[in-house]
DNA sequence: ACACTTTTTAACCATTTGGTTAAATGCAAA
DNA sequence: TTTGCATTTAACCAAATGGTTAAAAAGTGT
């Protein structure tokens, strides 16, 4: 399993994801994998498609479990606690994906599309009935669909991606954070449920 | 005042703001100021003290409001609502500048450290007590400060950093987004307040 | 108009970068 | 052992990049 082309791909995911395409240079993949840059022309055949092999994987990283959780017939509470406890789990076990995906989607917004969005209906017309029939049930207050998820998902991703930003004004250190991000799995549906039950 | 070196840091801030450090050449900000590259040399030493011109103006914009609301000693209920609107406000004008911090930020955390954050005080003191003070006097429910300010970050700002992902995924247009953005301005301070009142 | 200073230009430079090439090496099968 | 194919290496390449240089042009004051 160990093979060369194995090496490259788990060099470029890091090198990738800690510099972005932009920054990351060629010879640093190769030092990274511990192989002659030449090698990396010989398995893959320039930086782009190492690269979008890189981002199409994170996509498939990201994006499944969301689309999963959104269109899932559990209960409303129930979905939104086990997302945001998913979510925040996949995010502190990669911590570099959150920001690589954000970034690299503006960067080539159109590549997301044509990875991971072609053909795709639309996301939210399950989430949307179900958070109409749970206010007409009179479970829930009126809330917009798109605002709760949206709500939802900044408040699981936003401090992955502000990390040392969030770090500097908190004084909170590495280990702190994961304290920190760990009483979020349940602080951020509890704060999500409170708002919206009724 | 349309003299070169405000020719050149318009330009700057333009390209480094789309294309961040590591992407952006300064041929292309050249291009942008319609200058000479060699200008750029003539007026700044190198890209290094250009970048840290244009980021350090950054985030003397993306900072100041923060701190100020975190720290003013307005009734909570009202900082929040004011906070939430003045921020996505800024941020509607700006629409570059929320991922081109959170991402230099991380590129960069000493030169925030460095920039700006020397010698401050810890920002939630005052926060923490208002928190805390009006959990105390039965006005709103047991919240962490920490997780209510970040909250209400989080669901300001993500939006914006993650504006393409969020287009695809919602089928929302330019305008669309928009619109949808003016009325977070209300829809964010809703949410927290029905989720943090007793 | 002249002298001096500042700004601008175009050409140039050294290094870096992504990629190419050909030879060497390794591997497997006959 | 030989042959053929796959993999690796080291040297090389062309273009891009951030930056330098010297001359030309522009601006200012006497």
């Amino acid at each position: 399993m160990d093979s060369t082309s194995d090496k490259i791909l788990a060099a470029a995911k890091k090198v990738f994801q800690e510099k972005g395409m932009a920054g990351a240079r060629m010879q640093d993949i190769a030092d990274e994998a511990g192989i002659n840059k030449a090698l990396l022309h010989y398995y893959f055949k320039n930086k782009e498609q190492l690269f979008f092999r890189i981002f199409s994987e994170a996509l498939n990283q990201f994006f499944p479990k969301i689309i999963e959780n959104i269109q899932s017939e559990k209960p409303l509470f129930e979905k939104i606690s086990t997302f945001c406890s998913a979510y925040i789990e996949m995010m502190l076990k990669n911590p570099y994906l959150p920001l690589f995906i954000v970034n690299e989607i503006n960067n080539h917004p159109d590549r997301m599309r044509e990875i991971f969005w072609q053909g795709r209906e639309n996301l939210f017309l399950g989430f949307t009935a179900q958070v109409e029939a749970e206010y007409s049930a009179g479970i829930i207050k009126q809330v917009s669909p798109a605002n709760l998820f949206l709500n939802m998902l900044s408040m699981c991703v936003f401090p992955f991606v502000a990390k040392p930003m969030w770090l500097i004004a908190s004084g909170m250190d590495e280990l702190q954070f994961r304290f920190f991000m760990e009483q979020r799995k349940t602080e951020v549906p509890r704060f999500i449920i409170e708002s919206i039950k009724k």
